[in-house]
DNA sequence: GTGAACAATGTTATAACATAACATAAATAA
DNA sequence: TTATTTATGTTATGTTATAACATTGTTCAC
Protein backbone atom coordinates (compact mmCIF):
# COMPACT_ATOMS: atom_id res chain seq x y z
CA UNK A 1 0.00 0.00 0.00
CA UNK A 2 2.60 2.01 0.72
CA UNK A 3 4.47 1.25 -2.82
CA UNK A 4 1.01 1.93 -4.75
CA UNK A 5 1.37 5.46 -2.36
CA UNK A 6 4.57 6.19 -3.41
CA UNK A 7 4.28 4.96 -6.67
CA UNK A 8 1.29 7.34 -7.61
CA UNK A 9 3.21 10.30 -5.46
CA UNK A 10 6.41 9.83 -7.98
CA UNK A 11 4.04 10.11 -11.18
CA UNK A 12 1.67 12.65 -9.83
CA UNK A 13 -1.52 10.21 -9.93
CA UNK A 14 -4.36 10.57 -7.66
CA UNK A 15 -4.57 7.63 -5.65
CA UNK A 16 -7.87 8.20 -4.64
CA UNK A 17 -10.58 7.10 -1.96
CA UNK A 18 -12.39 5.22 -4.04
CA UNK A 19 -9.16 3.94 -5.72
CA UNK A 20 -7.89 2.61 -2.47
CA UNK A 21 -10.75 0.76 -1.01
CA UNK A 22 -10.33 -0.94 -4.59
CA UNK A 23 -7.47 -1.46 -4.37
CA UNK A 24 -7.13 -2.63 -0.60
CA UNK A 25 -9.95 -5.40 -1.85
CA UNK A 26 -8.24 -6.88 -4.36
CA UNK A 27 -5.14 -7.07 -2.41
CA UNK A 28 -6.80 -8.44 0.33
CA UNK A 29 -7.94 -11.45 -1.37
CA UNK A 30 -5.65 -13.66 -2.56
CA UNK A 31 -7.94 -15.59 -5.08
CA UNK A 32 -9.01 -13.20 -7.93
CA UNK A 33 -12.01 -11.35 -7.60
CA UNK A 34 -15.07 -10.01 -9.91
CA UNK A 35 -15.48 -6.30 -10.10
CA UNK A 36 -18.97 -7.02 -8.91
CA UNK A 37 -17.29 -9.05 -6.06
CA UNK A 38 -15.18 -6.13 -4.92
CA UNK A 39 -18.39 -3.47 -5.50
CA UNK A 40 -20.40 -6.26 -3.36
CA UNK A 41 -17.54 -5.99 -0.41
CA UNK A 42 -17.55 -1.81 -0.85
CA UNK A 43 -21.16 -1.67 -0.35
CA UNK A 44 -21.14 -4.11 2.29
CA UNK A 45 -22.08 -1.21 4.77
CA UNK A 46 -23.85 1.46 3.80
CA UNK A 47 -22.93 2.27 0.41
CA UNK A 48 -24.37 2.39 -2.56
CA UNK A 49 -21.41 2.78 -5.28
CA UNK A 50 -22.11 1.74 -8.99
CA UNK A 51 -20.56 -0.38 -11.30
CA UNK A 52 -19.06 2.17 -13.06
CA UNK A 53 -16.88 3.46 -9.99
CA UNK A 54 -15.26 0.25 -9.54
CA UNK A 55 -14.09 -0.09 -13.02
CA UNK A 56 -13.04 2.96 -13.55
CA UNK A 57 -10.77 2.77 -9.96
CA UNK A 58 -9.56 -0.64 -11.76
CA UNK A 59 -8.89 0.58 -15.05
CA UNK A 60 -6.89 3.59 -13.37
CA UNK A 61 -5.23 0.85 -10.86
CA UNK A 62 -3.94 -1.49 -14.09
CA UNK A 63 -2.93 1.49 -16.01
CA UNK A 64 -0.69 2.03 -13.14
CA UNK A 65 0.67 -2.07 -13.45
CA UNK A 66 -1.20 -1.89 -9.35
CA UNK A 67 -3.55 -4.67 -10.33
CA UNK A 68 -3.73 -7.48 -13.36
CA UNK A 69 -6.78 -8.28 -15.20
CA UNK A 70 -7.30 -12.54 -15.59
CA UNK A 71 -9.20 -12.52 -18.97
CA UNK A 72 -10.08 -15.91 -18.20
CA UNK A 73 -11.70 -15.23 -15.48
CA UNK A 74 -12.94 -11.88 -15.79
CA UNK A 75 -11.09 -10.96 -12.42
CA UNK A 76 -8.71 -8.87 -11.15
CA UNK A 77 -6.09 -9.42 -8.85
CA UNK A 78 -2.92 -7.50 -6.80
CA UNK A 79 0.50 -7.09 -8.81
CA UNK A 80 2.30 -9.01 -6.96
CA UNK A 81 5.76 -7.09 -8.79
CA UNK A 82 4.41 -3.50 -8.42
CA UNK A 83 7.26 -2.06 -9.99
CA UNK A 84 7.41 -0.84 -13.62
CA UNK A 85 5.22 -2.44 -16.37
CA UNK A 86 5.39 -5.63 -16.53
CA UNK A 87 4.09 -8.73 -18.88
CA UNK A 88 1.79 -10.66 -16.43
CA UNK A 89 1.63 -14.21 -16.48
CA UNK A 90 -0.42 -15.97 -14.49
CA UNK A 91 -0.64 -19.44 -13.06
CA UNK A 92 -4.27 -20.40 -11.63
CA UNK A 93 -5.03 -22.93 -9.55
CA UNK A 94 -8.76 -24.31 -9.90
CA UNK A 95 -8.11 -26.13 -6.59
CA UNK A 96 -7.31 -23.62 -4.62
CA UNK A 97 -8.60 -20.51 -6.46
CA UNK A 98 -5.52 -18.77 -6.31
CA UNK A 99 -3.57 -17.14 -8.86
CA UNK A 100 0.72 -16.84 -8.85
CA UNK A 101 2.30 -14.00 -10.88
CA UNK A 102 5.28 -15.47 -12.50
CA UNK A 103 8.49 -13.94 -13.15
CA UNK A 104 9.50 -15.66 -16.32
CA UNK A 105 12.18 -14.85 -17.69
CA UNK A 106 12.86 -17.37 -19.74
CA UNK A 107 9.22 -17.56 -20.72
CA UNK A 108 9.21 -14.09 -21.55
CA UNK A 109 12.37 -14.55 -24.00
CA UNK A 110 10.62 -17.25 -25.56
CA UNK A 111 7.63 -14.88 -26.23
CA UNK A 112 9.75 -12.06 -27.82
CA UNK A 113 11.66 -14.54 -29.80
CA UNK A 114 8.68 -15.88 -31.59
CA UNK A 115 7.15 -12.88 -31.82
CA UNK A 116 9.83 -11.29 -33.63
CA UNK A 117 10.07 -14.04 -35.73
CA UNK A 118 6.26 -13.27 -36.95
CA UNK A 119 7.60 -9.93 -37.10
CA UNK A 120 4.44 -8.97 -34.64
CA UNK A 121 5.10 -5.54 -32.42
CA UNK A 122 3.52 -6.92 -28.98
CA UNK A 123 1.24 -4.24 -26.51
CA UNK A 124 -0.51 -6.68 -24.60
CA UNK A 125 0.56 -10.25 -23.26
CA UNK A 126 -1.66 -12.32 -21.88
CA UNK A 127 -0.22 -15.66 -20.44
CA UNK A 128 -2.27 -17.54 -18.17
CA UNK A 129 -2.15 -21.08 -17.68
CA UNK A 130 -4.53 -22.82 -15.25
CA UNK A 131 -4.01 -26.30 -13.80
CA UNK A 132 -3.44 -27.81 -10.34
CA UNK A 133 -0.59 -25.98 -8.35
CA UNK A 134 1.55 -28.36 -6.90
CA UNK A 135 -0.22 -28.64 -3.47
CA UNK A 136 -3.90 -29.48 -5.01
CA UNK A 137 -2.03 -31.78 -7.36
CA UNK A 138 -0.92 -33.58 -4.21
CA UNK A 139 -3.69 -33.24 -2.37
CA UNK A 140 -5.76 -35.47 -5.67
CA UNK A 141 -8.37 -32.40 -6.32
CA UNK A 142 -10.49 -33.94 -9.00
CA UNK A 143 -10.64 -33.59 -12.65
CA UNK A 144 -14.28 -31.66 -12.38
CA UNK B 1 -14.77 -28.91 -43.80
CA UNK B 2 -13.57 -32.33 -45.11
CA UNK B 3 -11.11 -32.27 -42.00
CA UNK B 4 -13.55 -31.95 -39.66
CA UNK B 5 -16.66 -34.46 -40.96
CA UNK B 6 -13.39 -36.62 -40.76
CA UNK B 7 -12.34 -36.00 -37.30
CA UNK B 8 -16.03 -36.70 -36.20
CA UNK B 9 -16.86 -39.17 -38.19
CA UNK B 10 -13.77 -41.07 -36.29
CA UNK B 11 -14.58 -40.47 -33.42
CA UNK B 12 -18.38 -41.45 -33.63
CA UNK B 13 -18.78 -37.41 -32.83
CA UNK B 14 -22.38 -35.49 -34.31
CA UNK B 15 -22.00 -32.59 -36.76
CA UNK B 16 -25.40 -31.78 -36.75
CA UNK B 17 -26.76 -29.24 -38.69
CA UNK B 18 -26.54 -26.39 -36.34
CA UNK B 19 -23.13 -27.26 -35.72
CA UNK B 20 -22.17 -27.04 -39.16
CA UNK B 21 -23.59 -24.19 -39.82
CA UNK B 22 -21.83 -22.40 -36.78
CA UNK B 23 -18.45 -23.85 -38.11
CA UNK B 24 -19.08 -22.63 -41.19
CA UNK B 25 -19.85 -19.01 -40.09
CA UNK B 26 -16.70 -19.03 -37.64
CA UNK B 27 -14.11 -20.63 -41.03
CA UNK B 28 -15.60 -17.97 -42.91
CA UNK B 29 -14.18 -14.87 -41.11
CA UNK B 30 -10.49 -14.20 -40.78
CA UNK B 31 -11.41 -11.88 -37.52
CA UNK B 32 -12.26 -13.70 -34.74
CA UNK B 33 -16.39 -13.34 -33.98
CA UNK B 34 -18.36 -13.18 -30.97
CA UNK B 35 -20.69 -15.55 -30.21
CA UNK B 36 -23.77 -12.82 -30.62
CA UNK B 37 -22.01 -11.68 -34.44
CA UNK B 38 -22.31 -15.71 -34.99
CA UNK B 39 -26.11 -15.71 -34.10
CA UNK B 40 -26.66 -12.69 -36.19
CA UNK B 41 -25.19 -14.52 -39.07
CA UNK B 42 -27.79 -17.69 -38.65
CA UNK B 43 -30.83 -15.31 -38.38
CA UNK B 44 -29.90 -12.87 -40.87
CA UNK B 45 -32.67 -14.97 -43.28
CA UNK B 46 -35.65 -15.99 -41.89
CA UNK B 47 -34.00 -17.52 -38.58
CA UNK B 48 -34.85 -18.01 -35.08
CA UNK B 49 -32.19 -19.63 -33.15
CA UNK B 50 -31.45 -18.78 -29.68
CA UNK B 51 -28.06 -17.81 -28.22
CA UNK B 52 -28.11 -21.13 -26.25
CA UNK B 53 -27.89 -22.79 -29.80
CA UNK B 54 -24.49 -21.09 -30.60
CA UNK B 55 -22.93 -21.29 -27.19
CA UNK B 56 -23.96 -25.43 -27.04
CA UNK B 57 -22.46 -25.59 -30.58
CA UNK B 58 -19.40 -23.63 -29.88
CA UNK B 59 -18.82 -25.99 -26.58
CA UNK B 60 -18.94 -29.30 -29.23
CA UNK B 61 -16.57 -27.52 -31.65
CA UNK B 62 -13.91 -26.55 -28.67
CA UNK B 63 -14.24 -29.98 -27.52
CA UNK B 64 -13.40 -31.62 -30.60
CA UNK B 65 -10.40 -28.89 -31.72
CA UNK B 66 -12.22 -27.15 -34.13
CA UNK B 67 -12.69 -24.13 -32.42
CA UNK B 68 -10.89 -21.81 -30.30
CA UNK B 69 -12.09 -19.33 -27.71
CA UNK B 70 -10.25 -16.26 -27.46
CA UNK B 71 -10.52 -15.35 -23.65
CA UNK B 72 -9.32 -11.54 -24.27
CA UNK B 73 -11.78 -10.68 -26.85
CA UNK B 74 -14.72 -13.01 -25.65
CA UNK B 75 -15.12 -14.42 -29.19
CA UNK B 76 -14.04 -17.38 -31.34
CA UNK B 77 -11.79 -18.24 -34.09
CA UNK B 78 -11.27 -21.49 -36.53
CA UNK B 79 -8.87 -23.91 -35.59
CA UNK B 80 -6.16 -23.36 -38.40
CA UNK B 81 -4.01 -26.68 -37.08
CA UNK B 82 -7.35 -28.82 -36.55
CA UNK B 83 -5.27 -32.12 -35.75
CA UNK B 84 -5.21 -33.99 -32.25
CA UNK B 85 -5.54 -31.51 -29.00
CA UNK B 86 -3.05 -28.53 -28.88
CA UNK B 87 -2.58 -25.51 -26.85
CA UNK B 88 -3.54 -22.39 -29.16
CA UNK B 89 -1.41 -19.51 -28.78
CA UNK B 90 -2.57 -16.38 -30.46
CA UNK B 91 -1.14 -13.30 -32.24
CA UNK B 92 -3.91 -10.86 -32.07
CA UNK B 93 -3.81 -7.95 -34.15
CA UNK B 94 -5.86 -4.92 -33.42
CA UNK B 95 -5.17 -2.99 -36.91
CA UNK B 96 -6.39 -6.00 -38.85
CA UNK B 97 -8.41 -7.87 -36.87
CA UNK B 98 -6.81 -10.89 -37.67
CA UNK B 99 -5.49 -13.38 -35.18
CA UNK B 100 -2.97 -15.65 -36.51
CA UNK B 101 -2.41 -19.48 -34.38
CA UNK B 102 0.89 -20.23 -33.99
CA UNK B 103 2.62 -23.40 -33.52
CA UNK B 104 5.16 -22.56 -31.38
CA UNK B 105 7.56 -25.65 -30.52
CA UNK B 106 10.11 -23.51 -28.52
CA UNK B 107 7.03 -21.44 -26.62
CA UNK B 108 5.66 -24.36 -25.50
CA UNK B 109 8.47 -25.72 -24.30
CA UNK B 110 9.90 -22.60 -22.52
CA UNK B 111 6.57 -22.78 -20.94
CA UNK B 112 6.36 -26.37 -19.71
CA UNK B 113 9.70 -25.66 -17.78
CA UNK B 114 8.35 -22.71 -16.41
CA UNK B 115 5.27 -24.85 -14.88
CA UNK B 116 7.36 -27.73 -13.84
CA UNK B 117 9.18 -25.49 -11.89
CA UNK B 118 6.70 -24.11 -9.96
CA UNK B 119 5.03 -28.27 -9.68
CA UNK B 120 2.48 -26.92 -11.68
CA UNK B 121 0.03 -29.35 -13.55
CA UNK B 122 -1.21 -27.54 -16.68
CA UNK B 123 -4.67 -28.03 -18.04
CA UNK B 124 -5.54 -25.09 -19.94
CA UNK B 125 -2.88 -22.62 -21.74
CA UNK B 126 -3.52 -19.57 -22.81
CA UNK B 127 -1.33 -17.51 -24.80
CA UNK B 128 -2.49 -14.32 -26.14
CA UNK B 129 0.01 -11.28 -27.62
CA UNK B 130 -2.31 -8.58 -28.29
CA UNK B 131 -0.49 -5.63 -31.13
CA UNK B 132 0.56 -5.05 -34.60
CA UNK B 133 1.01 -7.45 -37.37
CA UNK B 134 4.07 -6.58 -38.93
CA UNK B 135 1.95 -5.23 -42.02
CA UNK B 136 -0.16 -3.19 -39.90
CA UNK B 137 3.08 -1.81 -38.13
CA UNK B 138 4.28 -1.29 -41.39
CA UNK B 139 1.17 0.75 -42.68
CA UNK B 140 1.82 2.78 -39.33
CA UNK B 141 -1.78 1.78 -37.68
CA UNK B 142 -1.14 4.55 -34.84
CA UNK B 143 -1.65 3.89 -31.23
CA UNK B 144 -4.93 4.11 -30.30
C1' DG C 1 -9.62 35.02 -4.69
C1' DT C 2 -11.96 34.21 -9.36
C1' DG C 3 -12.71 31.83 -13.25
C1' DA C 4 -11.18 28.60 -16.77
C1' DA C 5 -9.65 24.02 -17.57
C1' DC C 6 -9.17 19.58 -16.37
C1' DA C 7 -9.85 15.35 -13.53
C1' DA C 8 -12.74 12.50 -10.90
C1' DT C 9 -17.11 10.88 -9.46
C1' DG C 10 -22.30 10.35 -9.57
C1' DT C 11 -26.21 8.57 -11.98
C1' DT C 12 -29.05 6.19 -15.10
C1' DA C 13 -29.53 3.25 -18.59
C1' DT C 14 -28.18 -0.25 -21.61
C1' DA C 15 -25.02 -3.21 -24.19
C1' DA C 16 -22.60 -7.52 -24.57
C1' DC C 17 -21.60 -12.03 -23.03
C1' DA C 18 -23.11 -16.38 -20.94
C1' DT C 19 -25.81 -19.93 -18.39
C1' DA C 20 -29.91 -22.21 -15.76
C1' DA C 21 -33.76 -24.98 -16.04
C1' DC C 22 -36.98 -27.62 -18.07
C1' DA C 23 -39.54 -29.32 -22.27
C1' DT C 24 -39.37 -31.66 -26.66
C1' DA C 25 -37.49 -34.22 -30.39
C1' DA C 26 -34.21 -37.17 -32.65
C1' DA C 27 -30.90 -40.88 -32.74
C1' DT C 28 -29.05 -45.10 -30.89
C1' DA C 29 -29.10 -49.21 -28.23
C1' DA C 30 -31.36 -53.14 -26.07
C1' DT D 1 -40.59 -51.59 -29.73
C1' DT D 2 -39.28 -49.60 -25.65
C1' DA D 3 -35.70 -47.60 -23.17
C1' DT D 4 -31.74 -44.68 -23.07
C1' DT D 5 -29.02 -41.27 -24.48
C1' DT D 6 -28.04 -37.20 -27.15
C1' DA D 7 -29.32 -33.01 -29.21
C1' DT D 8 -32.28 -29.10 -29.68
C1' DG D 9 -36.09 -25.74 -28.43
C1' DT D 10 -37.64 -22.30 -25.33
C1' DT D 11 -37.91 -18.98 -21.77
C1' DA D 12 -35.87 -16.62 -18.46
C1' DT D 13 -32.18 -14.80 -16.01
C1' DG D 14 -27.45 -14.06 -14.49
C1' DT D 15 -22.99 -11.83 -15.18
C1' DT D 16 -19.75 -8.60 -16.99
C1' DA D 17 -18.87 -4.14 -19.00
C1' DT D 18 -19.68 0.38 -21.21
C1' DA D 19 -22.26 4.73 -22.95
C1' DA D 20 -23.75 9.17 -22.07
C1' DC D 21 -24.31 13.05 -19.56
C1' DA D 22 -24.59 15.69 -15.09
C1' DT D 23 -22.13 17.15 -11.05
C1' DT D 24 -18.42 17.92 -8.06
C1' DG D 25 -13.68 18.62 -6.92
C1' DT D 26 -8.84 20.04 -7.96
C1' DT D 27 -5.32 22.78 -10.20
C1' DC D 28 -3.44 26.67 -11.98
C1' DA D 29 -3.11 31.06 -14.42
C1' DC D 30 -4.48 35.53 -13.75
ZN1 LIG E 1 2.33 -7.69 -11.95
ZN1 LIG F 1 -4.13 -25.01 -5.68
ZN1 LIG G 1 -5.79 -24.78 -33.05
ZN1 LIG H 1 -2.70 -6.41 -38.76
Amino acid sequence: MRTAEALCAKRGARLTEIRRRVLKAVWASHAPMGAYDILAGLNAGTGKIAPMAVYRALDFLMEHGLVHRLASLNAFIGCALATENHAAHFLICRGCKSATEMEGAALTRAVKKTLSAHGFVPETEIIEIQGLCAHCHKEGVPKT
